[in-house]
DNA sequence: GTCTATAACGGGATAGAC
DNA sequence: GTCTATCCCGTTATAGAC
C-alpha cells in the first residue's frame, strides 16, 4: 500500500509531464490518485511547493549518478565519456518511472521564476564539474564557446526528453525513443563530434580562412 | 496608429513568450494592450484562436526565408549550408521583433494537442524539404539517423531560442546570445560537426571496432 | 467597433468535523 | 491524518448599452 503522499507525488508528476504545471490542477491529480484534494495542502503547503518536491524527488538522483559516471571515468575523460555521463543517466534512469522523462524536458524548457529558485540551485554545481571536465578535455577551446556548445547539447537532451513521446509519431514510426541506449549513443556520437568542431567565430576573425 | 487587433497579437505574442500561454490571461494582455477586454472575443473568437493566430503571424515568414535560403544555395547544399538555412532565419529575422524568438522556442517544446493542430500542419513540409537535402549530402547516413539528428539540431535551436533571455545571467555574462549572427555561426559549426559524426549504432553492431 | 457589466465556471486554499 | 464543505479569487466568454 502506497501512502497518500507518494501517491500524490507519483501522480502529479504524471500530469504535470503530460499537461505542463499551469494546466494541471490540484483537482486533476487528488481525482486521479483517488485521494482527498485537501491531502495536497496538508502534505506539502502549496501547488507551488508541491511542484518543487515533485522535481527535487528526481533531480537528486541524476545528479549523483552523473557524478558517478564522471568519476568512473577517471581523472582524464574523453569529451566522449563526459558527454555520455551527462545524458545517460537522465536518459536511462528513468526505466522505472518512464512518467517523469518528459517532465525533465518540461522543467528544463520553462526558464520561469521557479526554475530559478529551484532549478539552477541544484545544477549549477553539477553544471560547473561538467564545464572542468570539457575544459580539461578541450584545453584549446575557448570558455565562451565551450558553455555555448554545452548550452546545444542541453538543448539536445531537452528535445529529445520533451518530444520523446510523440516522435515516433512524428517520424512515421522511424525514430523509436524506447531504446533508450541507443538514444544516448547517438546523441553521444553527435554532440561529441560537435565539441570537437573547429571554432567557427576565431575562423571568421581571421578572415582569409 | 495602430489597430486594436493588431495591438493585442502584440501583446499577446510578448506576453505568451514571457510567461506561456497557460500563465498569461486575456486580461493581462487587454491590460497591458491597453484594449478592452471584450476585444479579444469579437477580433479573435476564443484564446484558443488567439494563440494560434498569434503563432500562425510569425511561422509563415520563417519557411518562406528558409526555403529561399536552401534554394539559394544550389542544388547540392553542403551540410553547413543547410544547417545554416534551418537555423538562421529563425534566430535572426528576429531582430526587429525580439519578442517572438522565446515565444517560438515556447512553441517548440510544448508538444500538446495545439501544436498538432497548428504547428505540424506549417511544418511537415519544410521539414521533408530538409530532410531531402540532408539525404542528398549525406548519401551514406541511414534515414533513422538522419532524423535524429535533425531531432537534436532542432533541439539544439529551440533552447537557444528559449534560453535566450536568462543565458547572460546563467553563464555569469560570458555567453551573449544578442549577437545573433555569432549565435548561428557557433550554432552550424557544432551542429555540422555532429552531422558529419560516423554512426554510432553501426559501428557497434560491427562490433570489433 | 468599442466598452461595461456580468454570467458561468474552475481554480487554490482553508476551516472544522471526524 | 483524512475528508467535506466552503470561501474567495481570477478566468473565459457573452450580453447589451453606446
Amino acid at each position: 500500500m502506497i501512502d497518500t503522499k507518494t501517491k500524490i507525488l507519483d501522480t502529479a508528476e504524471k500530469l504535470f509531464a503530460e499537461n505542463g504545471f499551469a494546466a494541471t490542477s490540484l483537482r486533476d491529480i487528488t481525482t486521479e490518485a483517488a485521494v482527498n484534494l485537501g491531502a495536497v495542502n496538508y502534505h506539502f503547503q502549496s501547488k507551488d511547493c508541491l511542484i518543487d518536491a515533485v522535481i527535487l524527488r528526481r533531480i537528486e538522483p541524476v545528479n549523483r549518478r552523473r557524478i558517478e559516471m564522471l568519476d568512473a571515468a577517471g581523472p582524464d575523460p574523453t569529451v566522449e565519456q563526459i558527454v555520455e555521463a551527462f545524458l545517460a543517466p537522465i536518459i536511462i534512469i528513468a526505466q522505472p518511472t518512464p512518467e517523469w522523462v518528459p517532465l525533465v524536458g518540461r522543467i528544463l524548457s520553462t526558464p520561469d521564476l521557479f526554475l530559478d529558485r529551484v532549478f539552477r540551485k541544484h545544477l549549477a554545481a553539477v553544471s560547473q564539474r561538467f564545464s572542468e571536465a570539457f575544459a580539461k578535455a578541450l584545453p584549446d577551446l575557448p570558455a565562451e564557446e565551450r558553455l555555448w556548445r554545452m548550452h546545444f547539447m542541453a538543448g539536445a537532451m531537452t528535445h529529445v526528453l520533451l518530444w520523446s513521446r510523440i516522435l515516433p509519431a512524428m517520424t512515421g514510426g522511424v525514430c523509436d525513443p524506447s531504446d533508450r541506449k541507443a538514444v544516448v549513443a547517438r546523441a553521444v556520437a553527435f554532440l561529441s563530434a560537435g565539441f570537437h568542431a573547429p571554432v567557427a567565430i576565431e575562423t571568421a576573425c581571421r578572415e582569409g580562412n
